[in-house]
DNA sequence: CGTATTTGACCCGCGC
DNA sequence: GCGCGGGTCAAATACG
């Protein structure tokens, strides 16, 4: 087995263990570990046989815990409890469900402890109707009760049934109260003297207090911002105790502060120490990986030319704003040996240039996945920290993507989703600049969406939302810090073909005749994992859990396997909504005239001139 | 031979 | 208006 699958699987499970919570003893118990665990523990043997040897020698102490969070949608009247923990996030209430509950634990689609399940139930009637005692039944008698049992487990589900659609509409409402509070608060005026630049921070992986370990990181943090920094990235309610937390988190706040992308690259060191600690604790690995920061919506100033394509491919116009007028750029940050980060898209290099201030040499990058495609890409090293390479997107593809950019997509759903909720304007836009940075389409219809994009992201942003006091921020907590919100977190199912890298097919090998795969990380050769990729990420999307298991994983999977260092990647998502619509050039300019055939070479040219 | 990369020059926006 | 810097182009080159 590969040590990345063995990653994979520690990480699962750290998160099924951060899930457990205490609860008295026995009643719910026994029962195997939920989906999740089980097929990490099925992925590692040794993480395997500590599974399945807990619940013998401790009497269930832990195992039963961990399946609870199958188990709290399958209550009358936790539909309240549902609801609480969606918007708190919070496990307290969780503790005082009864135990009984977590008896009514079937969730339909799970085949895997089907039968113990029914087992349990079966013990569970016995147990408190007292119904088919030893002895003098006849058959028939027992046959009747084992129909009245299940009638009556049928009304339960059908119950159960009632219950989840009020879930879902009560949660949908509560989507809706949330983005219009979102809304508001966003039109409140926020130092409006200066200039605004809206930054949105998904963190991936794993967070931990300010305090956390100088380990191998990025460099530590040296100015106001690299704090503010800190704050918005760490959270406001997890991490404060120390705890290192696996999960994803979303804060969203407004700065002026962050001119440049080095600056937010200055910024960032501290988390990164918290996922080294995190991934340290997660996986006892040597060393941190598997960590993700998304940072960030600017709103800046300049020409826009693939906003107006981004528009026009979306198909969907803005509101008050002019969708043309948006620049929207993504910028992620991984700490990768490789010249490039594996993104999943099939990137062409056009361009190559020495930018002022850094030695490294920033590439251009075409995407190449389909012909025409207007997405472009920038790739340089980050001057403080040449493990960290700076990956910055911009446009939208205008057609479907393979499975390892919808895994990326649905971490920038997130975002997108976030800043379709802060934007008062163009929904559109938003979404399709996440998606575009993803490598999700929008264009040039809904049917090139990602079948984990967005509708997949908006719940998951919903869960845990918090909107925190001075300076503007807010953080939600999108899943792993909360484990009950987590739960909740499975709107999708998973395998949907609709595209031929989806994950039911297999990953189109060198797409397009390549010399590698396009999911392969650039510079290290054809070291590639996409079956692994594609496999997860069914999966990954319907549980919140391997779905931050999966981003390490697939985060991990770039450049530097075998060297141990940290896999780090970070998002910056920039919005232009300042541009001037006269700024806004044809998107093939013609600055230049063409030159047809064999014609004089440039240098020639200016000769002329 | 076809495709991707390299690389020097050009174009354009912005600040002074 | 000029210079600077970022972004892009496209011929040359490398590579499989």
């Amino acid at each position: 087995m590969s040590s990345k699958k063995k990653r994979a699987a520690a990480i699962d499970l750290s998160v099924e263990a951060e899930r457990r919570r205490p609860e008295e003893g026995g009643d719910g118990g026994d029962r195997e570990a939920s989906d999740g665990a089980a097929a990490a523990a099925e992925e590692d043997g040794d993480v395997k046989q500590k599974q399945r040897e807990g619940p013998k020698e401790e009497t269930g102490g832990e195992e039963e815990k961990v399946v609870e969070v199958v188990a709290d949608q399958g209550e009358d009247g936790s539909n309240e409890e549902i609801k609480y923990r969606t918007q708190q996030g919070d496990m307290m209430e969780e503790d005082k469900q009864p135990a009984a509950a977590a008896n009514v634990d079937d969730d339909g689609g799970d085949s895997d402890g089907a039968g113990a399940s029914a087992e349990e139930k079966h013990m569970v009637t016995e147990a408190t109707g007292g119904e088919g005692d030893d002895g003098g039944d006849s058959r028939t008698a027992m046959a009747q009760d084992e129909l009245s049992e299940m009638q009556e487990e049928m009304e339960r589900m059908k119950e159960e049934n009632r219950m989840l659609r009020r879930v879902v509409d009560k949660t949908v409402r509560d989507y809706y109260e949330l983005q219009m509070k979102l809304a508001a608060y966003q039109q409140q005026p926020a130092a409006a003297d200066e200039p605004k630049e809206t930054e949105v921070f998904l963190s991936l992986g794993a967070t931990t207090a300010a305090g956390g370990s100088g380990g191998g990181g990025f460099p530590e943090a040296k100015s106001k911002e690299q704090a503010a920094w800190r704050r918005r990235s760490v959270g406001s309610d997890d991490s404060d105790d120390g705890k290192e937390d696996l999960g994803l988190s979303l804060s969203l706040g407004t700065s002026s502060s962050y001119d440049d992308d080095q600056k937010a690259v200055e910024a960032r060191p501290h988390d990164v120490d918290g996922a080294a600690a995190a991934a340290m604790i997660v996986g006892s690995r040597p060393a941190p990986r598997g960590y993700a920061l998304l940072e960030s919506s600017k709103v800046q100033g300049g020409a826009a030319p693939a906003a107006g394509e981004l528009s026009a491919a979306g198909g969907i116009t803005s509101q008050s704003v002019n969708p043309a007028n948006r620049k929207t750029r993504v910028s992620v940050r991984v700490r990768c040996q490789g010249p490039t980060m594996n993104d999943g898209c099939q990137w062409r290099k056009y361009g190559q240039k020495v930018a002022k201030g850094n030695p490294c040499p920033r590439a251009y990058y075409r995407c190449t996945v389909a012909p025409g495609c207007p997405v472009r890409k920038q790739v340089q090293r980050c001057l403080e920290d040449m493990s960290i390479l700076v990956t910055t997107y911009e446009g939208t593809h205008n057609h479907p993507l393979p499975v390892g950019a919808t895994a990326m997509a649905s971490t920038t759903s997130a975002a997108a989703t976030f800043m379709l909720l802060s934007s008062t304007t163009s929904s559109s836009s938003v979404s399709d600049a996440a998606a575009a940075a993803a490598g999700v389409s929008t264009a040039p219809s809904s049917s090139y969406l990602s079948p984990y994009l967005l509708n997949s992201a908006s719940p998951l942003l919903m869960p845990g939302a918090t909107v925190g006091g001075g300076g503007g921020m807010q953080h939600l907590n999108l899943f792993g810090n909360s484990p009950s919100s987590s739960s909740l977190l499975a709107p999708q199912a998973p395998g949907s073909s609709k595209y031929p890298w989806s994950p039911n097919h297999p990953p189109l090998a060198g797409a397009g005749g390549n010399k590698r795969p396009f999911w392969s990380a650039g510079g290290d050769g054809d070291k590639p994992a996409p079956a692994a990729l594609a496999e997860n990420v069914g999966a990954v999307m319907s549980d919140p859990n391997k779905f931050s298991a999966a981003i390490n994983n697939f985060m991990g999977k770039d450049g530097e396997s075998s060297s141990g260092k940290s896999s780090t990647f970070a998002w910056t998502r920039s919005m232009d909504r300042t541009a001037t619509p006269a700024s806004v050039p044809a998107p093939a300019r013609p600055r230049r005239e063409p030159v047809h055939g064999p014609g004089p070479r440039r240098g020639e040219q200016a000769a002329k001139l």
